[in-house]
DNA sequence: TTGACGCCCATAGTGCCCCATGATATCGAT
DNA sequence: ATCGATATCATGGGGCACTATGGGCGTCAA
């Protein structure tokens, strides 16, 4: 399996450090790479993180801004300087910096969540609450569109 | 690694010195340059530095940003003028000059920050600020466009 | 002399590498 | 199916190496 799915939470021990899941590692692991990078979300409490191939698929999208734009120059703002890169020691595990804790507001636990191409890291109750919330608009999405069929129908 | 990615803060000693961060040095070493070049940015309260290729690559810049050729000599003139040369010390520091104050506002604290093909130098509550604008455009951008890299499949 | 600068060394804090332990899952033999 | 052996994984901790930082001491120029 070469796509990150699921969550599981794991905890910080007293050196701040924490251990990626196993499951996750082995996908980095087959790519060939040891080194993490991560993204604080625009939008979210959480961390973007995945291999070095996260970056180049901005930097995709970088390419395709005009790069005298105002807009190029936020963009390689937000990925070049506002990321950081998590190396992962040799038993897997990262260490859990001020960088990570300011955004996501993790202090002994960390949810790592799937994301297909990508993952991400969580305050396990920030996780939760943003768990709910998203199946909360899905349902009512499809509560709509459901309506919407029926109205067709008559 | 060889790009300049995330964030430091250093300390700016009695003597005036500064460490660049050692992640930032080894790429300059791998490059074989023993000399960092620093330029005022044009928009914003910061320095580029990086080594020589910054040079031309900025002067391209400028060709294309400005129509008149006058006014991007005086803008070469700008950047060039009491043009930064930061020489590195033994223990992987430089010292803090005046160019650099001036431009910057630095007194204590320097942040480095990563810019992909180069890196800035940054009063860290500037930077702190910048940061803060940037996140805050992109954020309402992407509101504008549901764009979401990220939420691509493959 | 004084102050800026280069080169040297000292030290505290942090990060990284290595190994240990316990818990859980996997497998094989009976 | 049961039970024991083995593997995998999360977690804990020791200890070394590196890094950031502070400071000493020459040299050179104003």
């Amino acid at each position: 399996m070469n796509r990150y799915l699921g969550h599981v939470t794991n905890r910080i021990d007293a050196k701040g450090r924490v251990s990626v899941p196993a499951q996750f590692r082995s996908i980095i692991q087959k790519a060939g790479h040891s080194e993490l990078y991560a993204l604080r979300s625009l939008h979210l409490p959480a961390l973007d993180v995945g291999g070095p191939e996260l970056l180049t698929r901005f930097d995709k999208r970088l390419e395709q801004e005009d790069p005298f734009a105002e807009t190029a120059d936020d963009m390689s703002f937000y990925l070049h300087a506002d990321g950081g890169f998590l190396k992962l020691d040799g038993d897997g595990r990262i260490t859990v910096t001020d960088f990570i804790r300011e955004h996501t507001g993790v202090s002994v636990d960390v949810t790592f969540a799937g994301a297909n191409t990508h993952f991400q890291m969580w305050h396990p109750d920030q996780f939760e609450a943003h768990r709910t919330k998203v199946r909360q608009r899905l349902a009512e999405k499809r509560r709509q569109e459901t309506m919407s069929v029926l109205a067709e129908g008559s």
